[in-house]
DNA sequence: GTTAAATAGTTGCATAGCTAACCACAGGAG
DNA sequence: CTCCTGTGGTTAGCTATGCAACTATTTAAC
């Protein structure tokens, strides 16, 4: 019904995605959302808030809301920055460190069993399509 | 950061797009989950619920809600069905048929102006490749 | 130097989505 | 007929997300 429209099908083929995700994490008791921003703070510490955000393309209210939920699990903590009381910058709790290799294979692994289904062709054009889309609407 | 992944980049996308069909349908006051509904059960009245949720590609309690939604703002009914009384058939009001070509329009219109952004190309290879794969991971 | 404008984060409010669990009806097994 | 199973819909509870509005801090203006 909708089949040429290019939100709803992505939007509908994100939800599905989601739920490979989902698997993925879930021995970690993350969520895609929530692993995803940990590996951000895991590879980059100090970040500011709204450089994740960015990284992350969610806005900052969400940023708070997920940093939020990672301080609750204790794995990251927030320090305000010294030159600007304004920032806040997000570090990871050792915990997170030792995590963090354990997450991006994991993350990994479900890219490559996705590959594997689709072929590696069908995957690879894709994402490279959706990235040049998403850039072109910046 | 997270480059060649297909999940982080086609939600990133699906929320980006949600913002420009939101404007879409802003003018009729419906998100667009609420407005693509109305378009599958104007365009085919009778529908139950099942049906259209997976016409849509979402649960049946998030239909369930949906049509909560609509059915508040007096633009569907719900109608038991006679022969199968756990069904529901879902029916547009008069001011829904009314609005149908409308939000038709709209949703073409918010087409074309992305197609224009991006070149038709691009635009109708990234629809083409996300239908495909969305069919493969059925 | 005090005030105004801008920026970072947070909070309030609302929507959408899912899974799990539940209820109600339908249909078959005996 | 009665019970058991399956199916459609709903409810409960949770996460993610955004916009708008608020707070606090910084920076620029004068």
């Amino acid at each position: 019904m909708f089949d040429h429209c290019m939100y709803f099908n992505t939007a509908a083929l994100a939800r599905r995605l989601e739920q490979e995700w989902t698997l993925a994490f879930k021995a970690f008791d993350l969520t895609p959302p929530q692993a995803f921003l940990l590996r951000a703070v895991v590879a980059k510490p100090g970040q500011v808030q709204s450089e994740l955000a960015d990284a992350l393309a969610i806005s900052r209210p969400t940023a708070t809301r997920a940093l939020d939920g990672l301080a609750a699990k204790q794995l990251v903590v927030r320090q305000t920055c010294k030159e600007d009381g304004r920032q806040v910058a997000i570090y990871p709790t050792p915990r997170a460190v030792e995590l963090g290799p354990a997450l991006n294979e994991a993350g990994a692994k479900a890219t490559v069993l996705l590959k594997k289904r689709l072929g590696p062709q069908v995957f690879e054009e894709l994402v490279q399509r959706v990235k040049s889309v998403r850039s072109a609407l910046e």
